[in-house]
DNA sequence: CGCGCTGAGTTCGCTTGACGAACTCACTCG
DNA sequence: CGAGTGAGTTCGTCAAGCGAACTCAGCGCG
C-alpha cells in the first residue's frame, strides 16, 4: 500500500518549500535578484504588510539565502540593505521555471513581461532539462525518478506519469 | 524612486504563485509527478488535512493543471484519480529547480533522497541555464532582465545584482 | 539645542487559512 | 440487510496574514 516506497519527509521540495515556501518569501527574492535590496522599496514594490516583511526577511537572512549589508545613503543614518548570498543566488533557477511557466500560460497579450537575456551575446535565456550525456529532455516523460533508498519490496508507481 | 520601472501586478512570478503558491499545492504535484493520484494516497503520503487536500486539488482542476479521470477498481464503485495535464507537466522544471536546491543545501547525509535519470540513456538529469546561441550560463550574474514594457527613463537597475 | 522627517520596525484588532477529529454519503461486497 | 471503504464535508481551534497606527533612532534644518 505504500506507494513507491520512499520517505517523503525528507524530500528536496519540501524542505526548499520549508525555507522559501511561505507567502512573500519567493517574491522577495525575485526583488532581490532584480536589484532591489532596501526594506522601503521592498515594501512599496511588493505591497506586503511591513511585518510579514520583516519576518520574511529574517527568516532568509537567518537561513543564509540573504545577507544584511551596512550603508549609507547622502544625509542618512547608516542602514542595512539586502544582498543575495550564494545560496540564494542558485534559487535563481526556481524563479525561472516559475517565471517560464507563467510567461507560457497566464499571458494574454501575447508576450513575457519581463525577458532574460544572455549578458554576453544577448540572446534570450530559457531552462533546459539535460542529462549527464548531453541529451535535452523533452519534458517529465523522458525522467525515471529512483529513490536513493532501494525500494523495500512494494512497488507502485515505476516512474514518469503517464499520459 | 521607482525600481528599474515595470509593472510587478503583471509578474509571471507573482501569477504563477497565485495558482501553486499555496500551501500543499506543489507537493500534490509533486506526489503527481510520481505517479500518486488517488485522493487517500495523496491525503496519506503528504499527511495534509483532507479539507485542505479537497481544496488544493479543485484548485488544480480548476486550473487546469489536474484533470479528473474516471476509473474502476476491482471490489469498488466508480472513482475518479487526479492526472496531470500538460500545462501540469509543464511544471516540472520548476519542482526539479526547488528539489535541485534543496539537495544541495538540505541534505546533510551527502546525496539526493530522489534522483532523476534519463530515461532512454540511464544518466543522471539536472536543469541548465541556456540562451538561444547555445552558451550555458553559470547563473543569475549571467543574466540581463530586459522589461517587454521599455523603462520610462530611471534605470535603477541595469540587470543582475553585485555580488 | 529642539523639531520634524524618514526608514525600519513593532503592536494591535480583525479576517483568513490551516489543522485534526468527527460526521456524512455513496456504493460494493458478503 | 449490514459492515466496510474512499472521498469528501463540517466544526471548533489555533496560527498566519492583513492594514492601520504607533515607536524609535538618527539626520538635517533652523
Amino acid at each position: 500500500m505504500d506507494e513507491s516506497g520512499w520517505d517523503r519527509s525528507r524530500c528536496s521540495v519540501a524542505g526548499t518549500l520549508a525555507v522559501v515556501g511561505e507567502k512573500w518569501s519567493l517574491l522577495v527574492l525575485r526583488e532581490a535578484f532584480l536589484g532591489v535590496r532596501r526594506f522601503a522599496d521592498l515594501q512599496r514594490v511588493l505591497g506586503a504588510p511591513r511585518a510579514v516583511l520583516t519576518d520574511r526577511l529574517n527568516t532568509l537572512v537567518a537561513e543564509g539565502l540573504l545577507r544584511r549589508v551596512p550603508y549609507r545613503a547622502e544625509g542618512e543614518r547608516q542602514r542595512h540593505e539586502y544582498r543575495l548570498t550564494q545560496k540564494g543566488l542558485d534559487l535563481y533557477p526556481a524563479l525561472v521555471a516559475l517565471m517560464a511557466w507563467g510567461d507560457r500560460y497566464l499571458s494574454e497579450d501575447g508576450e513575457a513581461p519581463l525577458g532574460l537575456r544572455h549578458r554576453d551575446c544577448g540572446e534570450r535565456v530559457h531552462l533546459a532539462l539535460v542529462c549527464d550525456a548531453g541529451h535535452e529532455l523533452s519534458g517529465a516523460r523522458d525522467v525515471r525518478p529512483v529513490p536513493a533508498v532501494q525500494p523495500p519490496a512494494a512497488a507502485v508507481s515505476g516512474g514518469a506519469p503517464p499520459r
